[in-house]
DNA sequence: CTGAAAGCGCTTACAG
DNA sequence: CTGAAAGCGCTTACAG
């Protein structure tokens, strides 16, 4: 059997020097005559030389720690609770290359605890951060602080411009919207009018709100036409009560609505209103795969909920660190999520 | 900083043992006294040990060699390329674990050249496989030697049972026809007729299409009202000559076809039809992204195109059977694929 | 039944 | 500017 790479000793033997001088050229540590810097390069470029990983990793005997600073979960957000779960997943698998993952989570409405929380990551002397910048001036300032530790850092969910972060993970939510309406289009008669519903947005990412407001608008713009006509409204409360005395009153006042689309995540919240008013000819699409709107989804009050995958959002961040820490890839810019379509008869592959 | 892990070397001290002993108590290879046997087991479980697989890796230095048998791909045939190409990609990855991945490409249409495929596979004693047993009595007889020579295999596309493979991984050909099914329902008027368009059978895999048609038919079935008429054709060629032909003698005789579904994967050839004849009203749903669906579905002569991402299939494939080399790690029984749903908003996320 | 030694490929001091 | 040695955690003969 043929050895299915070269390694620094065979370097070292066709050079015809010992192995430390192979690993200072390979290194750029300098120290090295010129001559043999560049025949020990060419060899390596010859052979195609790479290095064997798990020898350096063993040899170099450092566990990575990687913190990640995302929002806490609660059961009225399962998005930040996807992320959690996917990134311990994956840390757990890392686990056997020496990876450590340290979580520091803060609440998700308060930007003085995201302030304690960062410094509790830098204070953790990590050697990588995923961070979901929810605070534009409080970010600026925890990327400063790593850019100065000189530690990586990676962002999700939300992306921020004139930083050093080696990367972005998130989701495109301008087509998002545009994949919700895109869907209505397809199943709604072009006289039947469609009500838009901004839902709760403190409870959500504001910026990828208005961004799936705009790709949903967008969809229509660019179609040239007015597929029946588009109201939004706008209601603060996300509770059962609110919602449905809100809707009771628009439905009083437009006989015509054919499709309702919610831009946040409490989908469900609107397919109770259809549930106690019985009305089962008004097409409903909404954002998230998630318990209470998957069981709508599956009783068919929600016809699409248009899916993010959340989890893979931080499996992707975490894999992504690990190999820039370990290998020194250079992470993709800007990683969009995928924009999926889930309806009741394929749901079942994203539970 | 405190250790991540525990090594052979401190469990090996505190039971007061020479660390061969310690691993051999690991490794059940017997030849340990049976006191010192249940020292050990019991500090290992106390610490919660986790062998170092980078230092096992390293040791062994074997090259875990992985032979993929599936079929050659050509441009008729982007399923099984989309296979290569994942197992390539991932292939390149796993290289610096010490993984060698070969290829056994036979000819789709040859028992003969399947069984010439396995012969080399066999030769070339390979650690593990990834196989698609697309010929039943072949691929049994396969499975039998792969089981003599000790060499674990991993199914692909199809499964078979009665075999000791230790896993499969391939689509969800019901579920798949059930999920074409629900998006026509979604965006058809109940008093149009649906065609069911069965195309070049040969090229596909016969089984596969014989489930998509039955999951397609069921979910009327269950939905208990007969959504329009469903007729089913046949048509054996897959070129736009003989599919114009047939289908202009179809709408010929039926004035009410709102919809058609194509089962296999050449649903460009009726979209060239509806282009050819200017019809725009005509839902058409097929399966599998690749170009020359694409194309249409981008100009929308195609809605939706479900979706299996055979290239997942094969990166999955591979991880599972490396996972299973280099770890014992025993992979899902039965791994069905995603079934997603993609029209021209979220195509490009998918190619 | 048990231990000591060599070696996997690499990196890190250290000596010259 | 260069080489020799130690060591990462593990496995594999081999000696006793």
């Amino acid at each position: 059997m043929t050895k299915s790479h070269i390694t620094i000793k065979d370097i070292a033997n066709e050079a015809g020097v010992s192995i430390g001088t192979v690993d200072r050229v390979l290194h750029n540590r300098g120290e090295v005559a010129e001559a043999t810097r560049k025949k020990i390069e060419t060899i390596a470029a010859q052979y195609n030389y790479k290095p064997n990983l798990m020898a350096r990793a063993l040899t170099t005997n450092r566990t990575f720690h990687i913190g990640i600073l995302i929002p806490q979960a609660s059961t009225s957000n399962n998005y930040w609770w996807s992320h959690y779960e996917g990134i311990r997943q994956k840390a757990l698998e890392l686990e056997a290359y020496a990876v450590k993952v340290s979580f520091f989570r803060f609440d998700i409405n308060s930007a003085a605890d995201f302030e304690r929380a960062s410094r509790e990551l830098i204070d953790a002397k990590v050697n990588g951060a995923v961070v979901a910048p929810l605070f534009r001036v409080e970010s600026e300032k925890l990327s400063a602080a790593l850019d100065e530790h000189n530690i990586p850092y990676l962002f999700i969910d939300t992306d921020l411009s004139n930083t050093n972060a080696i990367g972005f993970v998130g989701e495109d939510a301008y087509q998002s919207g545009r994949v919700a309406a895109s869907v209505i289009d397809f199943g709604l008669p072009t006289t039947s009018d469609i009500l838009m519903v901004n839902l709760a947005k403190d409870f959500d990412n504001a910026q990828h709100i208005t961004s799936r407001n705009q790709g949903f608008l967008s969809y229509f713009m660019d179609l040239g036409r007015n597929n029946g006509m588009r109201m939004a409204i706008d209601i603060p409360q996300a509770t059962t009560e609110a919602v449905c005395e809100r809707l009771k009153t628009v439905f009083d006042n437009n006989k015509n609505i054919g499709a309702i689309w919610v831009s946040g995540v409490h989908t469900y919240l609107v397919a109770q209103f259809l549930e106690r008013t019985a009305r089962r000819n008004i097409i409903l699409v909404g954002h998230e795969v998630y318990e209470q709107n998957v069981n709508y989804l599956q009783r068919n009050y929600i016809q699409f909920l248009i899916a993010q995958q959340p989890k893979d959002q931080g499996i992707k961040a975490l894999n992504s660190m690990f190999a820039y820490l370990t290998d020194g890839k250079q992470p993709i810019k800007q990683e969009y999520q995928k924009v999926e379509i889930v309806n009741s008869e394929n749901v079942r592959f994203y539970i």
